[in-house]
RNA sequence: GGCGCAUUCGUCUAGUGGUUAGGACGCUGGCCUCUCACGCCGGUAGCAGGGGUUCGACUCCCCUAUGCGCUACCA
């Protein structure tokens, strides 16, 4: 027998932007098509028109892109499809598994009010053809209903395993609007079939779809595809992940500086892990080691501290190359960089990330981290100032260092540490005494990487001139003047 | 209210009848050290509760509790 073609879809609707839980429901998809030779598509569920925006469906397209993935066909939009829909719908129809329903909103709702009743009462199930063209031609709207037939509904969720619904637990839904427009249940079953669907992923919440959805497979003469529904991505207080967690947007997080594969490596191991303790993965072994039917049951809570952890193992292990191609947009940005020096100073920029990226969590932390790497410091750090250059002591230090640093000709790292050790042997004081005022004074801040290897990377001209700045400026005295 | 699904350290998870219940994040003690990170060595903390089944249950069954989802002419 010949397996046909794996084929599996995304299907956001654009009323929001790409969040958390539906680009992880993304990357699933992506994985197993990708892991299985599969066909990965995309299908934007706009059939409520008032709702659907058309410049989200850009951004969540982009979302989905930054994270790393393609997709094989053009995207779907349910909006243009309309004539197919009601296709399927006239089908329904003819064959008696769907009626009109002349049933308005309001006597629904007030019957549901009034009766403390769920589920629809089935009124307009059983009219007869009298009946049922009397109110057409009063021009009475109506909208189309499923008729579920007796029984139960069943399948075997790739994920959840056996799942049973009693039919009469599922309402005859309507599938067509009494505006004309199709609704979601139909519509998706409907595109699913057109588009030779095999495995449908989707979030756990969609579980109470899945029997209607099946009903219509079967009411069509179709094969229902393979389920595998994902557990939710919940907020840390244990509730569904929403705007009041925070960022829960994928293009929130790429503006946060966080790299895409840190982000897609994290999202992947919500509900999945990997059969070895290695955690930090790339694409291409996720991939590899991807498997639906391992998919974890339980919600799981987004943990931005262990998020922020992979991000950073990430960046450490990340080639330089590809965070410097990151990182120049945003060097600009911040007017550290310009177009005209950028070639000249890409060596020193490779430098400069080389010695941050094993303590950056995103892309931002090296603007953050690393301003002193192109300016000299405007202020210092104050309580840096008040624990290490707390005596004028420290000024004759400092101008020690100096004029050993004018003597210095190999201008490399362990020359300058020799140089600033030997010299506190000298003054006969510990080298932390000379080495903390140094990393004040050459970057204005308490902490930073290797101050050696940064005072290399800056040059001797610029180092010996932020230290003669700092000496002039940082007597402790002045810190220590009373406020008045 | 009904129906469905879930329940292992605070969090993500491994575990499929016999384990000192393993790993990771976090927190924390220490080492390294020029600071902060990284790294390394330790520590902390868990099978929701109750009944069964069994020689033996985290593992199987039932009940309860809790959480979540759905219950729309939203998707």
């Amino acid at each position: 027998m010949t397996q046909s073609k794996i084929r599996v879809r995304f299907a956001p609707s654009p009323t929001g932007a790409l969040h958390m839980g539906g680009a992880r429901t993304a990357i699933y998809n992506w994985l197993f098509a990708r892991a299985n030779d599969g066909d990965f598509l995309l299908r934007i569920e706009d059939t409520d028109v008032q709702r659907s925006k058309k410049e989200l469906v850009d951004q969540i397209l982009s979302s989905v892109k930054w994270l790393g993935m393609d997709w094989d066909e053009a995207p779907v939009f349910q909006s243009k499809r309309f004539n197919l829909y009601n296709k399927y719908i006239e089908q329904l129809l003819n064959s008696g598994n769907a009626y009109p329903c002349f049933c308005t909103k309001e006597e629904l709702e007030l019957e549901r009010k009034n009766n403390q009743i769920y589920q629809y009462s089935g009124r307009c199930k059983n009219l007869s053809q009298d009946e049922i063209l009397r109110n057409m031609k009063n021009n009475k709207p109506y909208s189309i209903r499923f008729k579920i037939p007796d029984g139960v509904t069943r399948w075997k969720d790739k994920v959840y395993k056996k799942i049973e619904v009693k039919n009469e637990e599922i309402d005859d839904f309507i599938i067509k609007r009494s505006d004309g427009n199709p609704t979601y249940q139909l519509a998706v079953v409907a595109d699913d079939i057109e588009m030779k669907i095999t495995h449908v992923i989707r979030g756990e919440d969609h579980i109470s779809n899945t029997p209607k959805q099946i009903r219509l497979y079967l009411a069509l003469g179709q094969t229902p595809p393979i389920f595998a529904h994902l557990p939710l991505l919940l907020g840390i207080d244990g509730k569904r992940l929403s705007k009041r967690h925070g960022a829960t947007g994928v293009d929130e997080y790429k503006n946060l500086g966080y790299p895409s594969d840190a982000v897609f490596n994290y999202l992947t191991l919500l509900g999945w892990a990997p059969k070895s303790n290695k955690e930090i993965l790339k694409i291409n072994e996720i991939i590899e080691k991807f498997s639906l039917t391992e998919i974890s049951k339980k919600s799981a809570v987004f943990d931005i501290k262990k998020m922020d952890w992979v991000s950073g193992q990430h960046l450490s292990i990340e080639k330089t190359e590809k965070i410097k191609k990151e990182l120049i947009p945003l060097y600009k940005k911040k007017y550290l960089i310009n177009d005209f020096d950028i070639a000249e100073k890409s060596d020193y920029l490779s430098s400069v990330i080389d010695l941050l990226k094993e303590r950056a969590k995103n892309y931002n932390n090296f603007i953050e981290w690393g301003e002193y790497f192109f300016k000299s410091p405007t202020n210092y750090d104050e309580q840096t100032v008040k624990k290490y250059w707390n005596s004028t002591d420290v000024n004759i230090y400092m101008e020690k260092i100096v004029e050993s640093f004018k003597k210095i000709d190999n201008w490399e790292s362990k020359e300058i540490e020799n140089v600033v050790r030997n010299s506190a042997d000298n003054l006969n004081i510990k080298a932390a005494q000379v080495i903390h005022p140094l990393r004040i004074a050459v970057t204005g801040l308490g902490v930073s990487p290797d101050i050696f290897k940064i005072i290399q990377l800056i040059g001797k001209n610029s180092v010996i001139a932020r230290l003669n700045k700092a000496i002039i400026e940082l007597p402790y005295e002045l810190f220590n003047k009373p406020e008045r």
